[in-house]
RNA sequence: CGCGGAGUGGAGCAGUUGGUAGCUCGUUGGGCUCAUAACCCAAAGGUCGUCUGUUCGAGUCAGGCCUCCGCAACCA
């Protein structure tokens, strides 16, 4: 955008308070969001961080209830863990807070009832599926059942994750609760409040697909294909007891939709910094109402839709409030190969990373660059950690630093040396790091970190080349004078490599300032070659950055095997027995076993395999979904066990099957046949 | 046939408005020895998922297909 702002609101989308916070988190929005605000500070502009942890919502509540405590003490529990892990990782969060503080709730009620006042919500009324013992009313994904399609259980009420089927509660065969199993289901009026974004569609066209084209693709093409569909009214409140009360007359028992209030607690978490600094701060209508405030928001692909269209549109039907300048938004990481799961426990948590590698933030920060995943899904390995630090930070970066200060305290006893005159190569040097800083600002302002950061070690990379140019190992013996300038030019090289990598690495700039005996530095000086003066006295060197050695990574590896290892042998619980039934129903079943005469796969349809098989009778076709699970030309001649009085089915593409092989679904979700110990005639059922 | 993103040398990634493919690491050979066996130079290695089209010319545009990731349920 081409307008000048007058100052800079930096959100981070607010981390989940129902779990630690793992390398995906920091590396899809938090280490982006830090560089940048690091990078407007060290420019001296106006610009505020803020951070907070979002507390309410469902899976907190069922937390609770399986760890037999309030959702307060899990919130509390992990918001305390989560802040800790990011104060000490670096992230530079002006405000930290929380969406049960009190300001929190009370300014997200008094937004809601705002725009319920002024008529922005639609009030709307409907029955809803609700657990007959505990009278809760269950969300779409809450609700299990069997397939009507394809006959799995535990097919959810908006999807069959079996068949991919798109569902409705309604169709589910023999509904129930997910979390309390057999418990049945009642539909029972409720009212909720809507916000209609519908009416916002023109609007958000116009300003997302026209006014910001500048957007990251995979921001810019999703809003689009939410916008090229007619929007639907979305519930703002839920019938939940865990949030913030809807403020509003005859709404007992429901709540805010968490993300309805989550995105408000950027807005309450500013208020609660501004009410406690005001001098410092200023009022916190500044930071989001006054139109030469930028606002950019920082989150994962996920949170696209919510913070580019849902969020929008509140701020909008409100009236008061800026709109985001940009959404840089990130793809996922993955770990090792799998994609990182919390319930899986398939993560690198924060807070044990900064146990195991005490002092090593800035290496988890400088890979986590490296490698964003900024235009798609990337991977993290502890092998490319390794890689990365021994490489790169300890053998490029911190190595050159070692060399020019030990070169100077060697030759000039720690003071910084004059400048003599300079040869042709030495004003080559001088120029290319001069352009960096032009470029690395080129490429943050654009939000691409991985590139700018790679900028900044390219300074390094000159001064080694330097060094090796123009060896004044050598020349020390019969030239001090020419070493004095080639030394002078590799400190002032590395004066800038300080500031150059102060957004990305902080804790290692502020111990290179120490070394150079720095007292300050911002970014303007960057590019300069005068920031050490001749004798200024340079501090002890130290090694910016160690090896780290196969051990250590073979232990982080080590732990994922554990974690892996668990994982299967707990995967498996075996699920709740189904409803006793009576033997007549049981009868009604014909179960026989059959003999696989033919099997192939059917064309188009990746699940399917087509069988005919011999029933002592006149043969059948069978069409099952095990195609992923077995080889046809195994299964040709073997037995199996079929259902043989299913109503017939017809598939989309005409295929009709007469029956229902039976298999048995694995832990894992993969299919085993089932057959007969010895064989039988084709057709014998099995009683 | 729901929607969005992605598929580039051994690995991980760039490739802006179409003009004989770059970066980091790894590999091989050489140089240097101030430096955390680090640093510097050179070389090898890719028909840019696939098919078809537009064009004088396509990794870059259009269309078909294949594969991977994600999508208003809680997770960047």
């Amino acid at each position: 955008m081409e307008k000048k702002y007058q100052r800079t609101t930096v959100t981070s989308a607010l981390p989940y308070a129902n779990g630690p916070v793992h390398i995906g988190h920091l590396a899809g929005v938090y280490v982006p969001a830090d560089i940048y605000v690091r990078y407007l500070r060290l420019k001296k502009e106006d610009v505020l961080f803020i951070g907070g942890s979002d507390e309410h919502g469902v899976p907190v509540t069922i937390r609770a209830k399986k760890e037999g405590c309030t959702p307060q003490d899990v919130v509390d529990r992990y918001h305390s863990l989560i802040k800790r892990s990011f104060e000490e990782f670096g992230i530079s969060f002006d405000v930290y807070s929380r969406t049960t503080s009190a300001t929190h709730h009370q300014f997200a009620s008094d937004f809601f009832r705002k725009l319920y006042e002024e008529g922005k919500l639609e009030e709307i009324t409907e029955e809803q599926f609700c657990d007959e013992v505990t009278g809760e009313f269950l969300t779409d994904r809450n609700i299990v059942g069997e397939c009507p399609r394809c006959h799995a259980e535990g097919a959810y009420g908006d999807q069959c994750e079996k068949c991919g089927a798109t569902l409705s509660p309604d169709e589910l065969i023999h509904p129930t609760n997910k979390n309390n199993p057999g418990h049945a289901l009642v539909k029972r009026p409720t009212k909720n409040w809507y916000l209609p974004l519908g009416q916002y569609q023109e609007w958000l066209k116009q300003w997302i697909l026209e006014g910001h084209k500048e957007w990251r693709p995979n921001v810019y093409g999703q809003c689009k294909s939410w916008l090229d569909m007619d929007l639907q009214p979305r519930a703002m409140t839920r019938d939940l007891d865990w949030g913030i009360p809807v403020p509003v007359e005859g709404a007992q028992g429901k709540v805010l939709y968490v993300w309805f209030d989550a995105p408000i607690g950027y807005i309450s978490n500013t208020k609660e910094l501004c009410d406690a600094q005001p001098e410092r701060w200023g009022s916190w209508q500044r930071w989001w109402q006054d139109p030469d405030t930028r606002l950019v928001h920082f989150i994962g692909k996920d949170n696209i839709v919510f913070h580019c269209i849902i969020f929008p549109v509140m701020m909008k039907a409100h009236g008061d409030y800026i709109l985001p300048d940009n959404v840089p938004s990130n793809e996922f990481l993955n770990l090792e190969g799998d994609k990182i799961s919390t319930s899986r426990n398939w993560a690198v948590w924060l807070h044990e990373y900064l146990q195991d590698f005490p002092g090593k933030q800035d290496v988890l920060r400088y890979v986590l660059t490296a490698n964003a995943p900024e235009t798609k899904d990337n991977d993290f390995t502890w092998k490319d950690f390794q890689a990365r630090n021994n490489n790169e930070l300890v053998a490029v970066y911190g190595n050159f630093v070692n060399r020019a200060l030990v070169l100077t305290h060697k030759y000039f006893g720690g003071k910084v040396p004059a400048c003599g005159e300079l040869t042709d190569g030495d004003r080559a040097t001088l120029q290319e790091f001069a352009d960096v800083k032009a470029e690395v600002e080129k490429l943050l302002d654009a939000f691409k970190f991985r590139d700018a950061q790679k900028e900044a070690m390219n300074l390094a990379r000159i001064g080694n080349k330097y060094l090796a140019d123009t060896e004044p190992w050598k020349l020390a013996k019969t030239d001090l004078g020419r070493v004095a300038t080639i030394l002078n030019i590799a400190l002032q090289l590395v004066a800038n490599l300080a500031i150059a990598f102060e957004p990305f690495l902080p804790f290692s700039s502020a111990r290179l300032r120490g070394m150079l005996n720095m007292e300050s530095f911002d970014w303007e000086q960057l590019g300069r070659t005068d920031l050490l003066a001749a004798g200024h006295a340079l501090n002890k060197a130290e090694l910016l950055f160690e090896k780290i050695e196969d051990d250590a990574i073979q232990a982080q590896v080590e732990k994922l095997l554990a974690t892996k290892r668990a994982n299967e042998a707990a995967a498996y619980k075996a699920h709740p027995v189904k409803p006793v039934i009576p033997f007549e129903t049981f009868e009604q079943v014909d179960i026989r076993v059959g003999t696989v005469l033919a099997c192939e796969p059917v064309p188009k349809m990746k699940k399917l395999l087509k069988f005919k098989i011999a029933d002592g009778l006149e043969n059948r076709t069978i069409v099952s979904g095990i195609a992923q699970h077995c080889r046809p030309e195994e299964l040709v001649g073997r037995q199996v066990l079929f259902v043989a009085n299913l109503a017939p089915r017809q598939f989309k593409n005409g295929l009709v099957s007469e029956g229902m092989i039976l298999s048995a679904a694995d832990a894992d979700g993969s299919l085993a046949v089932t057959s007969v110990l010895r064989p039988v005639k084709p057709g014998s059922e099995v009683c």
